[in-house]
DNA sequence: TTGCTCCTCACGTCACGTGAGGTGGC
DNA sequence: TTGCTCCTCACGTCACGTGAGGTGGC
């Protein structure tokens, strides 16, 4: 995925399925950071797969913007625990129960 | 803690700081279960402790019902978690790094 | 009887999404 | 100029907490 900013504003908007101020709302509480080009905001594949997932958490799980903030929180967290289990010996006898737990738990916050 | 249920709705409401009706909500959007004895509510020790913990989600960290719903099922999982990851040999390189990991989640849904 | 419970209905408040209005620079 | 952006202000809607009102059984 590109992570620097390609796309315009009404570009992000259409991608993502939300208002364009519904994105300025996001990024003035902090839920995401597109880059500028000068005054105007640059949303990368990155940015748009975030207000994806952000959507997903809105309008099916039905948290608000302190939820949502928490769970993408929670998110990268797990996402660092599951590289720290891949440390543990290929065959460890609990390596496979931690991994699906914390897939599991992954999947509470993601769609499908 | 008593598991069984010993305090009356009125009580539980001083205890837990919370409305009387609020209590009633959240049990019927199913984030608790007190018992009953006959038509009435009974709280236990746990239903109070679960309360205060819900009083602390919404109050401080601002989330709504669906998040708070959202927190306590991660609450648990990582809970069951933290008991896998005992399994571990006691001396196991990584098993300390997993263990913090998800203390330090735990406390982000947790007061102090 | 008294003080509690039970329930439902309804209001006030706040978070949130969206729209409008006026601006300026590719 | 045109179509976009920028911003702020304000409204409509909904979730949520709380209050009132009328009930019934320890």
């Amino acid at each position: 995925m590109q992570r620097r900013g390609v796309y315009i504003m009404r570009v992000a908007s259409m991608l993502s399925g939300m208002h364009p101020q519904t994105l300025r709302k996001y990024e003035r509480v902090g839920l995401l950071a597109p880059s500028r080009s000068g005054m105007l905001r640059m949303y990368s594949d990155e940015d748009i797969a975030l207000l994806k997932m952000i959507k997903y958490l809105v309008d099916e799980v039905g948290l608000n913007l302190a939820g949502v903030d928490l769970a993408l929180s929670l998110r990268s967290r797990l996402m660092g625990l599951e590289r720290e289990i891949r440390l543990l010996a290929d065959h460890h006898p609990v390596r496979r129960r931690l991994a699906k737990s914390v897939k599991e738990m992954l999947a509470m916050l993601e769609s499908q």
